[in-house]
DNA sequence: GACTGTGAAGTAGTTCACAGCT
DNA sequence: AGCTGTGAACTACTTCACAGTC
């Protein structure tokens, strides 16, 4: 029952909230048990795959019947440290943060909004979804009032490293970056990086291997 | 001058994009030539890495100088096939849906709005950004007048796989997803998948496992 | 002297294939 | 019989280290 917790592997870590969001729809479903095979299925991904991540979890599937469904749902909350609520501040109230603080999604899934921040005076004050603009000044408050708080950057790219270091500065210990601009943390700091338009420009890549363009402006 | 282009690996052709907005910096700040050592650092990556990211490319440095920067930029255009615009078209009028077609990021790195639909009457006729919202059956008609485009899906999990399958029944052969949900399209389809709920899931992993948080709800 | 391009070595991740439990 | 858990084989990616070029 213990679990004698090897290094999970970046790899697997990043497949975790994907079996997660399964084993969510299938206690839904209120089915008792799933087997690798099948957890595969939906996961997209194979089943020796699924056999070795859920076995870095410590997790004991009974063979010849697969795996609880509850019992492996709680493993994984366990994992993922998503037991409790982790409040999200955005920083950044243009049209990426409003967005942002608008997408309910977050809530659902365990990361309310604690709050809003903007250097930009004239956004102060101003409503986003369902809390107020608030000036940066505000952060190291923000921060302490909800702290453990995930913060996302919203701004463009030429100050995310300054706004980073803000965040860090006020106790934040884990960023998600939305600006497309390289920031550097210190190494107790958790940082992961979305771009939408990087993700755009994959597709484009894979997209042209095939079917080149025409070339002529 | 050929580039006896070698297949790009999947992890190479990742950091393209990353290299490409450093080298649009660069040509801004009139830069003329940059070694591996200098885009490493840029990328937060190491040289090793960049010099053979580069050499997939078929690219030719200088030794003893570094590389071209107006030649690397042209040829990652190239490789990426980001010469030319990419129209997108956004399925889901929602909170989602709305903040990717308000956010300007998307057009200025050359991926411009070609329009919104929504399966929702409601919101058909309402304005988002530039646009307004159109009802799913004008779908084909706007695929076939932006084409090729890149359909991105906004929508609620659950419908996921049925606005995929429409997509590709229109003529979308590119697709970035941002529903919780698994999809699937055939093999000469272009999938990417971006889920926010996940990223900040996979901080929180990371996070807790340096200060384990009290389990107490 | 400085810096690229790349084989070779090292590391991480995936998949196979099967022993072992229920 | 059915399905897990995992060593072993394989594949992908990274990093080293240095020969080669300017």
């Amino acid at each position: 029952m213990d679990g004698h917790t090897r290094r999970i592997p970046d790899a697997t870590v990043a497949r975790l909230p994907e079996y997660l969001r399964i084993l969510v729809d299938l206690v839904d479903q209120r089915i008792p048990t799933v087997a690798s095979e099948r957890l595969a299925e939906l996961a997209g991904v194979n089943a020796a795959k699924v056999r070795k991540d859920l076995s870095y979890l410590g997790t004991y599937g009974t063979r010849g019947v697969g795996y609880d469904v509850d019992y492996l749902l709680f493993q994984m909350r366990q994992a993922l440290g998503v037991t409790q609520d982790w409040p999200v501040i955005v920083v950044g109230a243009g049209n990426l943060g409003r967005a942002l603080a608008n997408y309910a999604g977050f809530g659902e899934r365990g990361f309310p909004l604690a709050g809003v921040v903007d250097a930009d005076d004239t956004k102060v004050g101003t409503e986003v979804g369902p809390v107020r603009v608030r000036p940066m000044s505000d952060l190291k408050e923000l921060v302490a009032e909800h702290r453990p708080v995930i913060g996302i950057i919203a701004t463009p790219g030429a100050v995310a490293q300054q706004v980073a270091d803000e965040l860090v500065a006020a106790g934040v210990t884990a960023i998600l970056n939305f600006a497309p601009a390289l920031v550097t943390v210190p190494p107790s700091i958790s940082l992961r990086k979305v771009d939408l338009a990087l993700e755009l420009q994959i597709l484009s890549f894979y997209q042209s291997q095939r079917e080149p363009r025409r070339d002529s402006a």
